[in-house]
DNA sequence: CGCCAGATTGACACGGCTCAAGCGGTGTGG
DNA sequence: CCACACCGCTTGAGCCGTGTCAATCTGGCG
């Protein structure tokens, strides 16, 4: 994990640029600043551990900075369901700004760096910061539109449409923080947590990305997934990256915003 | 449809006063009155018209007074589904304050009442005054709970229990704006609308609607349900009403928050 | 070398979607 | 006042997508 140790060392200053929070064009440097001077220190958090139990008081929210986290509901008799994928730069339990519980927890995927921001704090500067108060109100809805989406796609979508969806939204979102290079990302998930997020079962994820592959859709080498052709992948699973609001992020993006609005118009 | 008619002459401010936006704890009288006097006038909405087309720039906000509603995505080959049912004192399209444009359309599943609340009204008001932006907020998050619930149901839920959890979210709900009396309340959809909202299909709600009857867990005389067996059908479901956060609101509920609270401790 | 998590493959069962037909109530026009 | 149409509800039969069960294979790691 020489990446993360990397990371590490550096300071979380620089990380937290990439964090969705801070790439709202509706935040001024002294906003940015306090935000920023809010968090505690970086911390590791082991693969398959929990960083936040279910449905227990939450004192703090959680920045993630590297490795990939996911929100997690589990149904007796139902197993387990992931309500949200999380890659670095996403706010995990960014709803604890409002509520002390949260009726989900969160699991790292992998082994994840994760900063604190306490929750006093944080309610405190966003109502001291109105542009931090309009921030999360803006990611609030942000991540209603792609909860919405992926209700959507649960009810009305077959498998492979679902699996091809996740991941058009995986490299649209991975671009924008800078962890995608060109049309391929590292995608460090087993075929259980993708089975989870999507509402299925590790075999049908296996097949269906067997398929996608044998189609000449995406290509897999060790954890690196390759998406060969993106209008197709697109069309396959009803993907238009509308949803995900991301025009409304002008800095940091740049040409990939650009790639993303011309593959569809 | 004389009691939308009686409604209607009343003047929208007593009836906005059960919006979930007013009900919100964190308001003052003074929010309150802004909030009220943002608003235009009451419009009617036949049953089955479009209150907002998708994908169609918004300029103003929608506060459901009276009748029901729903939000609902079209998927090419994949029919309609409808991410949320609106009942009176919801607001249709909430992320309106963050964004101009939607990606859902609202429609209208019974003739309604609506106020309107223009978008640059709401965005000042949000901004001028720091409790009605953490009220909308709060909202947001309370949305995106019940969108993390719906997922997850359609992901690890079968039919059956989908349409349980349902029923039993949508009596809590009306409680809480005072629409139902005891265990029971007027539903109003056709058994497609519930399809459409649980991402199946007709014959299989009819079907499923019939066995909760059966088994008298639910009765219906025309367009009421009564819930017969409460915890038998919270536990068909899967229900657990904390992911709707009520316990937040104390004002208004008052005896029935006090019901929901005891059917469960 | 042995263990183990994760990927893979096959056979099978079942929930739920599709197709198709009939039923009842309500509204409308002749 | 009846005939017809239409919408929503109901019911049956069949099939397909997916979940389940079970076994094998692979690569990494102690």
């Amino acid at each position: 994990m020489t990446a993360v140790d990397d990371r590490r060392t550096a300071g979380h200053a620089s990380m937290l640029a990439a964090s969705r929070l801070l790439l709202s064009s509706q935040l001024e440097a002294a906003d940015r600043d306090a935000l920023t001077r809010a968090c505690d220190d970086v911390r590791m958090v082991p693969a398959g551990t929990d960083m936040v139990p279910p449905r227990s008081p939450v004192d703090a929210l959680h920045v993630l900075l590297e490795g990939w986290a996911a929100r997690y509901k589990v149904i007796e008799y139902g197993g387990r369901y992931l309500p949200a994928l999380l890659v670095p730069g996403d706010i995990c339990d960014i709803d604890a700004i409002a509520f002390g519980r949260l009726e989900y927890g969160i699991t790292a995927l992998t082994e994840c760096a994760v900063v604190s921001l306490p929750r006093s704090r944080a309610v405190a500067l966003s109502q001291s910061h109105p542009n931090i108060g309009a921030a999360v109100r803006w990611l609030a809805f942000a991540e209603n539109s792609i909860l919405t989406e992926w209700a959507t796609a649960m009810g009305r979508r077959s498998v492979h449409g679902r699996l091809a969806h996740l991941l058009c939204e995986l490299l649209v979102r991975l671009k924008a923080v800078g962890r995608a290079e060109g049309n391929s990302f590292e995608l460090p998930l087993t075929e259980e947590h993708l089975a989870d997020a999507l509402g299925s079962t590790v075999i049908q994820i296996n097949r269906t990305l067997r398929l996608l592959c044998s189609n000449g859709l995406v290509a897999r080498e060790g954890q690196r997934l390759a998406i060969l052709n993106w209008s197709a992948l697109c069309t396959f699973g009803g993907f238009r990256p509308d949803y995900l609001y991301f025009e409304d992020i002008h800095e940091q993006s740049g040409d990939d915003a650009l790639w993303i609005k011309k593959s569809f118009h």
